[in-house]
DNA sequence: ATTAATTTTCAATAATTTCTGAAAATATAA
DNA sequence: TTATATTTTCAGAAATTATTGAAAATTAAT
């Protein structure tokens, strides 16, 4: 397979990966491009190479920025922004983690916590099987937050070594 | 705060939690429907509790049999069929995660592992950021697919014993 | 201050995904 | 077998989400 057919593919794959984890394929896509770019490229660069308008490289680039996988960079002399991806897997991986605890996992936690000091007698059926659920989730997810949090303030090798200790 | 209000909180927040992860609104609102039911219950329960159409609780029903997170019932003396969810969280999520690697991780590998073996000159700078990205997303995966597949097999307390002897 | 380059915004449009509902298929009872 | 209940399918409709493109805003150079 030639380079030109492989990036073609990744970029591809790697945006269809995306949709199924709540991501939109184009910032996927825009994600891919930039990490397998060696250098800072541009919009126009983003723009020609995966056939998208500007308004949408800009808004989803904006989005790559806010998740933190993205920088701009400014070139001396230039005129232009560029945009550049962290390269280390491992602390892409981190930051999405940290993202999406922050976002999603701490406020289901939250609310599940509320739900269940619902009124009501506990020896109703319904009453019980709703408390036993949500205290269910809530449990497992209070321990998946604690790991998590450790997670993301491992450092890469600590924690695979660790887990290779473990998972072996 | 009543049953019936938390309740209703409970499937609207979980529905928009799915939507995050690649799920669909209104499969992730059954399953919540069907794991607060302390009994079995039938399709025109859940059109009437969620307030949609026969067609869209069969897809669903489907999709989450297809999961393996929802079974079919059938209770004696009844003519209609009973959906009951898995209760224990600890299966839920691991059922969920089984699937995920089936479905997408193990895919993205077998790519990636292709994708890696390039023709081309390492000494160029594309190719060589390239097969780097390639090569680090897969070591990562590649990890990840392990302690996933240990985790399935775990049973929950060994698992949770050693994430809090690990990560305290 | 004026001009030119670049980025940002957002209303309109397009694309995609989800949902409906009625017809067809299937299963059960009489 | 015939009638009745129940489930499944799927084309079209509705809802949602993503994208465009041109105008407005911003930035930098002259």
């Amino acid at each position: 397979m030639k380079l030109t057919e492989a990036k073609a593919q990744f970029i591809s794959s790697w945006g269809a990966f995306g949709t199924h984890w709540g991501i939109n394929r184009t910032m996927a896509q825009i994600h891919a491009l930039l990490l397998i770019s060696p250098d800072p490229i541009t919009q126009d660069d983003i723009m020609e190479q995966l056939n998208i308008s500007r308004g949408n490289v800009n808004m989803n680039t904006r989005d790559l920025i806010d998740w933190g996988l993205v920088d701009r960079v400014l070139i001396p002399g230039e005129r232009k922004e560029f945009f550049i991806a962290e390269k280390d897997i491992w602390k892409v991986a981190t930051q999405i983690i940290k993202e999406r605890k922050k976002r999603e996992l701490d406020p289901m936690l939250k609310l599940l916590g509320q739900l269940e000091k619902i009124e009501g007698d506990k020896k109703d059926k319904d009453t019980k099987q709703f408390i036993d659920t949500v205290a269910g989730i809530r449990k497992f997810g209070g321990q998946a937050d604690k790991m998590l949090d450790v997670m993301i303030k491992a450092d890469e090798n600590w924690f695979l070594g660790n887990v290779l200790k473990i998972f072996k």
